[in-house]
This record gives C-alpha cells, structure tokens and sequence, in this order.
DNA sequence: CCTAGACCCTGTACGC
DNA sequence: TGCGTACAGGGTCTAG
C-alpha cells in the first residue's frame, strides 16, 4: 500500500500528536509481523517522543535511548485515537500516550514491522538505500549516471531502493506516465533529457500526492480516518483498458517481476 | 555485479 | 451460496 507520499502523509498525521509527549506504554498484541516486534517496543515505559522522522518508507520515532522504526508493508495504516477503543482483529500495536490518545497500528497482512534501534546509522535495514527522491542528490545526472550500462527495463529499476527510495508500483508507472516514457524501456536507453525529465516528473508527481493525502485504493487511510485523495487524480495505475485520459487510446499493462505496470502505448515513446 | 523468481500473509474480486 | 484462482500499495532472500 504505503509508498512514499502514504508514508509521510501518516508523519505529518501522527507527528502533532506524538512530539511533546510521553509514550506510557506500548500494546503488542500480535509480534509476528515482517520480522518479530522488538523486544524493546514491547517492554517500552513512560518515553518522551523528541521527533517523528521518515527516511524511505519507514517511519522513525526518536525517542531518548533510541528510534522505533515502523513500516507499514502492503496493507499496514495508522491512526490516531482521541481514547482507547477496542481494538479490531487486525489492530497489532497500540503505542498508549500520556495525554490519553492512543497510536494505533493495523496492518492485515502483516508485511509491516516494528523494529528497535539504539543507533539509526547501524539499522540492517537503513543501511544501502539510495537518495530520498525529493532531495537535491536525486538529479538528473545522478539518475542519468546510474542509468549507464543498465539493461533492466526502466520501471521495475525506478522501484530498486538502491537506485532511489519511496517510488513503489503506483508512482513509478505514474511517473513515466507523465514523462512520456515507456515502461519498457531499458534505462540504459535513456537520453540525459528523459533522465532529467523523469527525475523532475517524480518529484511533482510525489508532491502532489502528498499534498492530496497520498492514493487510497483499499486499506491506506490518512491518520485520522479520512482517505487520501492522489487516487482520483491517477493516469494511468489500475485503468488498464480504459481511454486515456490525454489521447483516449486503451491504457495496457504488462508485468514486471510480478507487479503490474499500466502505461499508454501512444503517449509514451 | 546484475536479474529473475519465490516467498512472507490475509482479504477481496471474479469466474464457474 | 460456495469454491478455486488471481491479485493486491513492499521488501528480502536465493539461484543462476
């Protein structure tokens, strides 16, 4: 579910809430998720949270003796309650706050994971990833530079967090939409014009979700319940079959690696 | 190094 | 109504 705009689309929902108090304790009710909840989440007691950070898709609660880092996986959300309520069949983690409202996780297919780390430059799974795409590092050279020599079609490369973070199935066949690229193509064929096109379409397309609240297609909602709103302004990502909406021609959609790709076969080149 | 595939898990949609 | 199949926003691991 969650990429980049869904993940920091739930920071911003949770940081207000969460900064300026003190986690009481933590509810684990079921720690088998990607990997088992920490021990240290699970034992957690009375924690003042001094920051909400992201860093890829994972969210990053910094807390005096250390980070909690939480990804949401495929189907994981948050939300914030005003009090406890009682929870659902998929709700795995309350974090209980000392002003009452409680942090509540749910995530049915339990891809998610909860992980402790005393010191974020030593997490396993922080280590090797590539540049946030919102930021300077992510350019039109770098993108054109790690382009060379790759044969791998140009969508499933766009997803390699090696190459860039946050750009998961939807904003990747979006992207390319909006560059007038074809999924298909290898990235070594593209021109340092369509690199530096497609790194600039990236950047807009992920901003703009983020300003829409991030894409709800089923379980993804905002922190406080509401939808996010980007599904209704999608192109192309789950219209196979129907008109475009620029030229009209039928959107098509192959497979890369298992996971759909749509794009339209007149308006990319 | 690169690339493709299986796999983790549950829910839902669809064809029969 | 039931059953079997395919598919779903992510990431890791293995094999070639």
């Amino acid at each position: 579910m969650p990429e980049l705009p869904e993940v920091e689309t739930s920071r911003r929902g949770i940081e207000p809430h969460l900064v300026g108090a003190r986690i009481v304790h933590a509810i684990v009710r079921n720690e088998r998720l990607r990997w088992p909840v920490s021990q240290e989440i699970i034992s957690l007691s009375d924690q003042p949270v001094l920051s909400v950070q992201r860093r890829a898709k994972y969210l990053l609660l910094e807390l005096p003796a250390g980070w909690i880092i939480i990804h949401l996986g495929m189907s994981g959300s948050l939300r914030v309650l005003p009090e406890a309520l009682p929870p659902a069949k998929h709700d795995h983690v309350d974090l209980v706050m000392s002003t009452g409202k409680i942090l509540r996780y749910t995530d049915p297919r339990r891809f998610g994971a909860w992980l402790w780390s005393r010191d974020l430059t030593a997490s396993n799974v922080l280590a090797h990833l590539g540049p946030e795409p919102l930021s300077e590092a992510f350019s039109a050279d770098y993108l054109f530079a790690k382009s060379r020599g790759r044969r791998t079609p140009v969508k499933p490369w766009l997803m390699d967090n090696k190459l860039v973070v946050g750009v998961g199935n939807i904003y990747a066949s979006e992207s390319l939409f909006v560059a007038g690229i074809l999924p298909d193509r290898a990235a070594m064929a593209l021109s340092y014009e369509e690199a530096a096109l497609l790194v600039k379409t990236i950047k807009a397309v992920l901003l703009r979700s983020i300003e829409q609240g991030g894409t709800t297609l089923r379980d993804f909602l905002q922190t406080d319940g509401k939808p996010g709103y980007f599904a209704q302004e999608l192109q192309v990502y789950g219209r196979g079959g129907e008109p475009c909406r620029v030229c009209g021609a039928p959107i098509e959609s192959v497979k890369h690696a298992q996971r759909s790709t749509f794009f339209c076969p007149v308006c990319q080149k």
